[in-house]
DNA sequence: TCTTGACCTTCCAGTTACTGGAGAGATTAG
DNA sequence: CTAATCTCTCCAGTAACTGGAAGGTCAAGA
């Protein structure tokens, strides 16, 4: 399979694998006489696992631990579980300031009337 | 007012006062003999101004633009809330896309049962 | 007066996770 | 055979800083 094939299967840009190998986090298998990456099923599984962990906004370090435990038969789920968990308050974390940011300037918007006079309270507050 | 005054005044560490001035957001106004930049209130109150828009997740060149209105006597205040309404419907989008994330993985956290043993929902599901 | 330490300068490099493009070689279809 | 498509490597850029090196400046104390 040559990189785009993989890259297809796997949901990713081609720049994107390759610069995953790049980093060390999936090797291409091998290469082609032309030098052309050649990628098998268990590549393109591992690309898939890091495109989900990628979309739960693990960041490439934490998607390289979670590859670890993946293709580690003697990782404990205990593990698993505390990265995730980690992850899970952290989202939480950004749930609450992410509201509270939601809060003050939906409130900053619904008082400024929009109009074509220049006094606007949300500059006023800024400033 | 030399820069680490400024830069207490207004919150910033000194080296992020230097790149806003680098960058062209907020000059400082004058160099001493010595080459030292020489803040004066208005500089100081211009960087609080852009701290607090950041702070409210605005992009540099946003706070541009909203520092642009600031300064603009004639700007309408329709303007202003035009930006903050964008604003708001991006918190508004990241709100919910966090929230589809949180519930997906705190699903997967509550079902693994986080023990010794390598079985591991979690894995099984990102792989 | 000298020295010490805090403060200031510029410039370069690194961060995160890619993305875009140039220039060149390989492969495939018609 | 040629044109289009794929692939390679390498370089540079993104956003918004941050850290550090090397060196100039300033104020206070011995």
């Amino acid at each position: 399979m040559n990189i785009s094939a993989a890259s297809k299967a796997a949901g990713l840009p081609v720049k994107t694998v390759r610069y995953y190998a790049d980093i060390g986090l999936v090797q291409a298998p091998s290469r082609s006489n032309a030098g052309y990456r050649t990628y098998d099923d268990a590549s393109v599984r591992k690309l898939v696992f890091i495109r989900r962990s990628r979309e739960f906004g693990f960041t490439i370090e934490e998607c390289r631990e979670l590859l670890g435990l993946y293709q580690d038969q003697d990782r404990t789920s205990a593990e698993v579980k505390r990265i995730a968990t980690k992850r899970l308050e952290e989202i939480e974390e950004k749930q609450r300031e992410l509201q509270s940011l939601h809060d003050e300037l939906a409130h900053l918007v619904t008082s400024c009337r929009g109009d074509h006079r220049p006094d606007c309270p949300i500059i006023d507050y800024l400033g």
